[in-house]
DNA sequence: TGCATTTATCGTATTTATACGATAAATTAT
DNA sequence: ATAATTTATCGTATAAATACGATAAATGCA
């Protein structure tokens, strides 16, 4: 194992990554989730209209209803978003509780 | 447009994800490039072992060399990781600027 | 009940990501 | 110069992601 001293090539150590098992799993769950230009556009559209419906999304992306719709599966499964159900529509919402959780941990982990 | 109080589904403002541009690009790519179990090992594994070359990461991961090569790329293009030649071998260590603009970006546009 | 509205899912085409072996490129040592 | 070492790249196979139209499912209303 070649180990050189820091100084050789690497800054003084700027983050632990302490982090194991099941929440490794959900943050790198959480960062393919928003790996995607799409999919960071619709938390955005979400911020400035918090409880819009899928339409809604639908008429602002210029992609089709259906492809939007498995974006939003995506942020849901990981966590990004909640959807709930209003009528025949859906209401959507950033999940405030696991945003916070990924705040945290990447404060925890990368410093 | 539908729009519904934040009580009806919603939580109070929770992030406000006010990035553009070419800075919102960069997230981005630095999302997907550690949206993906092993590139997370390898940045795990480069805590553990600053400056390793390599071949070490190759040894320590069940995937070839090739592969390894692959994602090793993705991460320094990403902005995770930078390598420095060091003869023959490439030693690699984080690249604690941009894992610290990161972070900071997160702190900010998730708060 | 029947119809309109809205979203999810199905089937499928295309693109991208991931993985590998083989080989090339770069460097060091002989 | 030759050989050994190390990593990157090429070509390619397979899997996953992304996209769409069509259709099903769910709900509310006439």
């Amino acid at each position: 194992m070649t180990e050189i001293t820091a100084s050789a090539c690497c800054s003084p150590t700027c983050c632990s990554l302490d982090i194991s098992g099941v929440d490794q799993e959900r943050l790198v769950a959480m960062f393919k989730a928003l790996g995607n230009p799409i999919r960071f556009e619709i938390l955005k559209f979400l911020v400035a209209h918090p409880g819009c419906i899928t339409g809604d999304i639908v008429d602002y992306l210029p992609i089709a209803q259906a492809t939007v719709s498995q974006h939003l599966k995506v942020l849901r499964e990981a966590g990004w978003i909640s959807g709930v159900t209003e009528g025949p529509a859906r209401c959507y919402c950033l999940n405030a509780e696991n945003i916070a959780w990924f705040r945290e941990q990447i404060t925890q982990i990368m410093s």
